[in-house]
Order: C-alpha cells, then sequence, then structure tokens
DNA sequence: AGTTGTTGTTATCCACTGATAACTAAGACC
DNA sequence: GGTCTTAGTTATCAGTGGATAACAACAACT
C-alpha cells in the first residue's frame, strides 16, 4: 500500500461519499458503521472519531445529498429556470441515484425526532430553492415534487437508474408517460 | 391477569397490527422483535416462532398493509369509481398513517432482494387495481400515484396525518394545494 | 535531530438482538 | 379424569455493532 496520508477534509468528505453509498442500499438502522468504513478503506472506530457517532455521520451524509441535488437544481436552472428545466435534471440526479435513495431512507425515518427535523429543514430548502429558481406557482411546485417523489421512490425500487430490475407490465406502463425521466 | 388465550391466527393478525405501529417507526432494520412483542403483550421468541424469522414478519406486515390500502380503494370505487374518488380515501388512509409508512419503508429497504420483489409486486397490483376500478389512463394514475408518493413521504415526515410537527411556511404553502388531502 | 500535532490503528467492551430449545399450561375430546 | 393438541413461557446463546481508550506512525516546523 502506497496510500498517502489524507487531510481530516478530505477524509470527512470521501467518508460521506461512501456513506452515501452504504446507507442508499440498508438504510440509517440497517448499515453498520463498519461498512461505511470499509468503503473508505478506513478503520471503522476512525469513522466514529471523525463523526462523533453514527447518527452525525448520518446526518452529514443527508446534508450532503440535499446540497448536492440544490447544487444539480441551480445548474439546470441557468440554462432553463423553469420546472420542465430542472426535471431534466432528474437524468443527473438518477445517475447518482444514490443521493434519492438516501433522501428516501431520511424521509422514513423522520420518525426520529432529530432525523426528522434536519430532514424536514432539508426539505423546506430544496421547497423554496425551486420556487425561487423557477418562479412556479405552489400548486406546479407541488405536482413537480410529486413526480419527484414518485421518480425518487421507483428509483428506490430499482425500477429506475442504473442496475434495474427486469421489466414488468407495471413499471412499462407507469414510465411510458413518465416526464422527466426519459434517458 | 385474566388475559384469555387466542387462537394462532388471531394472534398472527394481532401481531401484524402490532408490527404495522413499530416498523412504521423505525422501519425494518430499526425495530426489534422483542417491540413488536411487546405491544401485542407477547414474549419475543414467540413471535420468531409464529413468523419464523423476523423477515417473515415484516414480509406479512407489508402485505397486510398492501391488502389495506387495496381494501380502502375498493370501499371508495363503490361510490366512486373515479380517481378523485380513490384520492378521496387518502383521509382514510392517513387516518391510518402506519400503513403508508410502512408501506414507505418497505420501498426504502427494496435494495434487498428478497423484500425488493414483494414490494415491487405490491406496487404492482395496486397499479393495475386503480387501472381497473378507475378506467383511467396510464397518464392519469401516474399522477395519482405521484401524488400519493407525496402524501405518504409528508406523512411519515409528520407533516400530513395525526400528531403533526409545527407547521412550517413551505409546509403551508405545499399543503394549501394538495388534493385528495382535505380534511 | 527532536518535538509536536495530526492521521490513523488495534484491542476491547458492553449492550443488544434474533433465534433455538426446553419446558409449562390451557383447552378439547373421549 | 386422563390424554393430546395448541398456545405460550423462561432460559440461554452466539453474533454483532457502536463506541472508548490506548497506542503507533507520518509529517511539519524549528
Amino acid at each position: 500500500m502506497v496510500r498517502t496520508r489524507l487531510t481530516a477534509s478530505e477524509r470527512h468528505a470521501q467518508l460521506v461519499q461512501a456513506a452515501v453509498t452504504a446507507f442508499a442500499q440498508g438504510g440509517y438502522a440497517g448499515t453498520t458503521t463498519d461498512q461505511v468504513a470499509r468503503i473508505a478503506g478506513v478503520s471503522q472506530p476512525y469513522v466514529i472519531r471523525l463523526f462523533g457517532s453514527k447518527q452525525e455521520l448520518f446526518l452529514a451524509t443527508t446534508r450532503h445529498a440535499g446540497d448536492r441535488v440544490q447544487a444539480i437544481w441551480r445548474a439546470a436552472a441557468e440554462k432553463d429556470p423553469t420546472l420542465p428545466g430542472l426535471g431534466a435534471a432528474y437524468k443527473e440526479l438518477l445517475a447518482e441515484r444514490d443521493l434519492l435513495v438516501v433522501l428516501l431512507h431520511g424521509f422514513a425515518a423522520a420518525g426520529d425526532p432529530v432525523l426528522g427535523d434536519a430532514v424536514r429543514a432539508c426539505y423546506g430548502e430544496l421547497f423554496f430553492l425551486v420556487r425561487e429558481l423557477t418562479g412556479a406557482s405552489a400548486e406546479e411546485v407541488r405536482d413537480f415534487f410529486a413526480a419527484g417523489m414518485l421518480i425518487t421512490v421507483l428509483g428506490a425500487m430499482r425500477v429506475l437508474g442504473a442496475d434495474t430490475v427486469p421489466m414488468q407490465p407495471w413499471m412499462t406502463e407507469l414510465l411510458g408517460t413518465l416526464p422527466y425521466s426519459e434517458e
């Protein structure tokens, strides 16, 4: 191993990246800090030392996912600041499907008070960002988010994104009419 | 304790009910079989004996949730076999919010192959049921499910349903225009 | 070179959890 | 009333997972 050492912030970022991958598969409770550590190639106790606790690691991970979605939408709005414009960015989001799935796990885990607060704040930010970028009405934004949630769930179910499951009739019917998701 | 004994099928049903409550809070990995047992007032090993494994218990729970949604939609369709008709039933579904949240946990956990198969099958059934009951087009059904996913996620985030969190501006804006969810 | 701070590891712990086994007790049936 | 089946328990285990502590090694600076 000629692996050179990283600075704390580099390692931090790398671990968040690994955590996105790991948590997307197993969710918060279903993922071990050791799995995250292995992906990043460090020891499990070091992960805890850098983040303080598993919960902090998960919070950092969902925050990162939210920020990444924001960044992608901001970039999309520079070309076309409309809802279909942002919707087109779902192609890129599905390319990083783990981002969406991690967020979904966060939403599902909102029963936990502290995770819930974080996740609701994240969602609120996204809502206002879309309103601000597009100037669309509340109704239109609501439909946009509804479609987004459907895409996210279909991503989590391996119906959309990479390495999808064999197609079933209902999937083709649904996907045939799905906006924002053409490849 | 004058607690009389139940038949196996009664206990089975009661445990599934308890499991809906428990799994809705913590998800699959984040819930212990002992928590389910305590809610039902039995010992933890008995839960395992009746269902074989924790995974089987979770599968039974998601199946039950899916069946319940089907039943509610069928009942709604008898009065008004249209999409808005079924949408009105979301009021009842939100009254049993744990049902929706358990399903969401199932969707999120679809990374697991065996849970994934079950959950996709459940979703496919729901899709065809709605098409059959309403005769709506694929596009309309897609929008219906998109709105349903949004409602489900908002339920999981404690923005809709019972014991909701204090309202935030973005929530009121979103909810103000949300169909199928007026109380 | 020596000293100091930062990056990382190994060893270890303790609580927890799903599962098994062996046992107990309530009904049903004759 | 005895016996057989079904409902349920207690005791226990083996594995795991997050967290702590103590230690090691690389780098930087004078």
